[in-house]
DNA sequence: TAATTTTGCGCAACCGTTTGCACACCAGTT
DNA sequence: AACTGGTGTGCAAACGGTTGCGCAAAATTA
């Protein structure tokens, strides 16, 4: 039965006409008689032909296929942008090739290799915690395929990219947090490598400092955002000489371990305050008192579109200095309901 | 500076040689010189050379990009079989072109649509609760595409597919109550469209036979598995006149629901067991107390190997009848640790 | 030295589609 | 009768790489 796949040599050699009368009849174009089109169509559809994409996209040297690295999907964060990706990829009739790093930099080389094998028109990436060196994204420059970072964005300069704002919602976080009272107010943070720690920290010191208090560095602890890492970061603050009666956490899993090592401690009273503000809050019985909200799906989306946008951008002509987009959702902080 | 990117044509015209030689030496044949081949790699290397996927992929009419659309990679269960389907795809050379159908039928047939265009090599579905029909993945039966269903399977004839055996898993979670002493046993049992959830209702009966317990169909209740839906079936259930002890749960989230609900009607002593083995569990007070696994890694792995292995079989010659590949993943009951 | 094999390379077709250009035909205008 | 203009169609090149076949020069053999 099915065979090859039709073509429009065949419907051509049927017909008795040229490919390319059949090729504008069934793109319609105008030049071509609404009998020969009508005669053209019929056939088309009963042989069930379909343009061969993989012609097209030759012809055209486009493959409307956007590449995006990211490291874990089991995380919520990942998984909601995903969707925000996919939604604006979907409409504007791009579809998505998707690859976890698992937060490893060497599998996220390699699949940059791979997608650079695969030729898509675009990359969005938001690289893994472990990632130190960023020249394998040099080539893509190269070959004037454009990559857009977002959320984990490197520390380099010249590159497009979607991230939210740390800095602000620490500051609220921070600032929710003395108005409720508390003066010793602790921070796990993340790895230095990520700028994300940095905007951390400098919301919360510049909270403190807004509310004429003074900066305690001490109080502020590197995690390697495990398990095992969170606890030894708490056995530190529950012996800090200055025990804090809140804590800032580096995001919701973090502050879940951290609340499990507390009250499996019996220890009660902290106040925990978080980011991302994951749905499995809702199913907790102990769960931070506030989140800052980051957005993933709106970042998604907003990433997602300014690669299309590039990629459909006309050359840059003069081969002058492009503009960078840097785009900043803000984070807001999201008060928990008290159950 | 960096312009249209390099071709072998270039490589030839500036070593006056053919692009054949080009081509061969490239790819390292044996007919070609030493000299040469080094002049060309030679030449290659240092104009950045990289041969265009897009012809390749059109001479050779494949793509090495499998789809997959699923329903909802926030569900734990998805974004783990991706991890699975990837990792098979990335070893054998293929890349995953990925879409959710946020268990919406239309947007689904859409997907498989668009699926179509791209042109993939082969196609990973796991159908959306709210597919009824399901013609659109026909097409690809005379693309002579191969398509494998894995975990949310259709009801129809002469497919490929992947799957839990949830029959088993769900005679042992019964098993498994009963010797607990339980003896009213309740099910929270998904829509009847799902293959799965005959699966569970005829465990269920097995589990109760093989005890010389008597059946009773008003003990199992179907839901939409929303939260609503099941606060709904769980009123049911509490007002029943034999108030089950120990309830199955179509999967942890309802569990969850469910658990949830009795909690804040501060009744306490109902036992649930569910499926999935969420790891949100561990972060739970409230768990059930068993769960069967249904090893989603595993699976996606399986499907992508069966895929792939279609897509590289040597075309059904005698256009005979071929074989289905229908594998089945047990499931087993995992307890979980009490706390 | 002539016949034969091997080595190294080029020619040209091919994959399926699009598109600039030429051309033939017919009608209406000078 | 020559000219203009539209209408409908075909020719052929192009996209970038692969590959069967042929052919010349060099190396081997008789």
């Amino acid at each position: 039965m099915s065979d090859k796949p039709t073509t429009i040599k065949e419907i051509a050699k049927i017909l008795k006409i040229s490919v390319s009368t059949v090729s504008r009849a069934l793109n319609d174009h105008s030049s071509i008689g609404l009998t020969t089109k009508m005669r053209v169509k019929k056939l088309a559809s009963e042989l069930n032909y379909e343009p061969n994409q993989k012609a097209i996209q030759f012809l055209h040297g486009k493959s409307f296929i956007i590449g995006v690295i990211l490291p874990e999907l089991s995380e919520s964060f990942f998984s909601t942008a995903i969707s925000g990706i996919e939604d604006i990829a979907y409409k504007r009739n791009y579809t998505v090739l998707l690859a976890q790093s698992h937060d490893d930099a060497e599998r996220e080389k390699l699949l940059v290799e791979k997608m650079k094998t695969q030729r898509v028109d675009g990359l969005l990436v938001s690289v893994s915690k472990t990632t130190s060196t960023y020249e394998h994204f040099e080539i893509f420059k190269r070959l004037n395929i454009p990559v857009v970072f977002f959320d984990r964005i490197p520390p380099i300069k010249d590159i497009h990219y979607v991230a939210s704002n740390l800095e602000t919602g620490t500051y609220e976080a921070v600032n929710f947090l003395l108005k409720k009272g508390h003066r010793t107010i602790g921070m796990i943070n993340g790895p230095n490598t990520l700028v994300a720690s940095h905007e951390r920290k400098e919301g919360y010191i510049k909270a403190m400092l807004s509310n004429r208090l003074k900066f305690d560095p001490t109080l502020i602890i590197n995690s390697d955002l495990t398990e095992a890492g969170t606890i030894e970061v708490m056995d530190n603050m529950l012996n800090h000489r200055r025990k804090p009666t809140a804590i800032v956490t580096f995001n919701d899993y973090v502050a879940l371990f951290a609340i499990r090592y507390t009250r499996s401690l019996n220890l009660n009273g902290i106040d925990f305050v978080s980011y991302a503000n994951l749905p499995i809050i809702n199913y907790m019985d102990y769960t931070p008192i506030a989140s800052v909200e980051q957005f993933p799906y709106k970042q998604g989306k907003k990433a997602a579109d300014i690669l299309i946008d590039l990629i459909n951008k006309p050359k840059n002509e003069s081969g002058a200095d492009q503009a960078y987009f840097n785009v900043v959702v803000e984070s807001v902080l999201v008060v928990n309901d008290p159950k």
